[in-house]
DNA sequence: GCCAATAATGTAAACGTTTACATTGTGAGC
DNA sequence: GCTCACAATGTAAACGTTTACATTATTGGC
């Protein structure tokens, strides 16, 4: 059996409050109790029971961690930021991913207050819809949203739509106008969205006309609107895509169509997974500071007061370089 | 505050010990009350407070996972499988990564300990030699090893010698003879040992000799002995790689060389990370089913009695075929 | 119709902490 | 030397469950 502070406080001759206080609130305690105290729990690896201190104290020290999927690198690098943190902060994680699923996003819910996490740290597909979210508003669960861009929640994020428009505009320097972009499902994920948005917006401030974004619906969609957008006579030189992963695959999607990447078509991607940088070619993208964002998240959400929208973090993206991008040959035009 | 088990007792008119058994065990409370008490509790949102009953009952309803990273997609694609089958068993998660590090490593006991967990899925650089494990064995927590392959432990893994070995012969049938094999650390991991001792025996098997490992320190290693492998004047016409990671970097070294993958050489990955699937050229490797291998790993460890090292598990791998490999031509031989 | 077995519920004591409050000892200020 | 403040510690009551044990119907066998 584990020992308790019990067997401590008999070894080191006080009582179990003291015990308590040497580990909670050192200063409180003699130095040379203290002292006295760390050696027998060390001599006996006494280790706080959480259940017991949680119960108590009410605090669990424990916070839920609410990701779509970690099988796209970008929530991988994001989970290891937040686990990094909150490590140091001596908060355990309880994690729970959704894989794009409203059903599995409705159970999160029971599933993090049963185990009373004190916040959460979150990403949902839609912050504007999202019953997830609904429900730890109602339940007045101090939270925060990663990658997420809402104006009247606490996100931690970069400025998607900046940073989409800024693409476009470096693909326009280097002599491209046809330029495109392939995104996920467009009305469930508000980040495609608004990565959408910075296309339209950078386009329209080239004086150029927006074309209508390459749905692809799911994870493991078909190419099928992309193919019909590179079939065309007039083909884009320059496609963006609203994620790495979408970029993969069309990179994939023009060498099945026998376009050379970079030389007859460019190809930007978006998320700045590590991977990226090792593919050949190595992928452009737009970096988001994954780790970063994860770990502000969880710094945001213990700093202390409930997090409110005004204490959002717009943290710098910038844009990776890679070999899948090219200055406007003639060949370009097809 | 939170409803607690008080007052959903007293509005469904009954003690708090029938509300107990109502949850925990059903069959011992009429069903009528059964009904009424599940009314009662939805209408309060009542949800049990996983401390009181992991302190009182001892059962924290928790497993610790300990894995070298999430950054790899191999271990992502596992945590996936392991989150999913603890959840469905109800249990909770701590995740805890090491990063390869051996002090993180040696932490990890202490916040399992801390959190009470009641069992343990891991995997650990070496089986042979590992503090975490040493740790775990010692507090007699029960455990599964994941990936690691020791005659004396309970683990899930796939064969990986056979695995290899088998890979040999494939590349053999296909005309190669000049077959190297490129590994991470040989004396850190023992994953790596053990594919290479597949490559050394599959090599002997054809009467072939095998070629020394092309070793590459860490995660974001420079790739010098692989150049050097390369750079020779009758260099290998395929290359066997540990890990898909380091695949997709012998594929960037392969393109820096303008050595052509797979005419002029042929890969072979092992991981099968779903990525690699995706990529162009798309990756020949020996595939592990990740999820699957987490997902035995929890049921293992939940069967009930402390995992033997007889109920170890072996899944099947499989040669997932990509482009990355081709026959022999004579380009191949420099 | 009585007894024993069984089903359904209640009572109350844990589980291992934290923490408000009480107690003691010590030195400073007068 | 008497108070007062303060530091250091102790006492004991929670926190919200589970569960051994006790109690009270209910049923069936005779």
């Amino acid at each position: 059996m584990s020992t308790s502070i019990h067997q401590v406080a008999e070894r080191a001759g006080v009582s179990i409050a003291t015990v308590s206080r040497a580990f909670n609130t050192p200063d409180a305690v003699h130095s040379d109790t203290r002292e006295r105290i760390a050696q027998v729990a060390r001599a006996l690896r006494y280790a706080p029971n959480r259940s017991a201190s949680t119960l108590r104290s009410r605090r669990s020290r424990t916070i839920g961690v609410v990701l779509p999927t970690l099988l796209n690198p970008v929530f991988a690098e994001c989970f290891e930021g937040i686990a990094q943190a909150s490590c140091e902060a001596g908060y355990a994680i309880v994690p729970y991913t959704t894989e794009y699923d409203l059903e599995r996003e409705r159970r999160a819910i029971a599933w993090l207050r049963e185990r009373s996490v004190e916040g959460v740290v979150l990403t949902v597909a839609n912050a504007a819809n999202s019953p997830l979210l609904a429900e730890i508003t109602r339940a007045k669960l101090p939270y925060v949203l990663l990658y997420n861009r809402h104006q009247e929640r606490p996100c931690v994020s970069v400025d998607q739509t900046a940073a989409v428009q800024e693409s476009v505009t470096y693909l326009h320097d280097l002599g491209h106008t046809r330029i495109a972009m392939a995104t996920g499902s467009l009305d469930t994920s508000d980040r495609a969205q608004q990565r959408y948005d910075g296309y339209a917006q950078g386009m329209r401030a080239l004086g150029l006309t927006p074309l209508a974004a390459a749905e692809q619906p799911f994870m493991h969609a078909n190419t099928d609107a992309l193919n019909a957008l590179l079939l065309q006579a007039k083909r884009p030189t320059a496609l963006i895509c609203s994620n790495d992963l979408l970029a993969v695959r069309a990179l994939r999607t023009a060498r099945t169509m026998e376009i050379d990447v970079p030389r007859e078509l460019s190809i930007v991607g978006f998320d700045g997974i590590a991977l990226g940088a090792e593919l050949t070619p190595s992928l452009t993208s737009i970096s988001q500071p994954n780790a970063e964002i994860g770990r502000s998240g969880v710094e945001l959400l213990l700093a202390g007061r409930t997090p409110k929208p005004r204490d959002s973090i717009t943290l710098a993206h910038a844009l990776r370089l890679g070999e899948t991008v090219a200055a406007r040959t003639s060949q370009s035009s097809a």
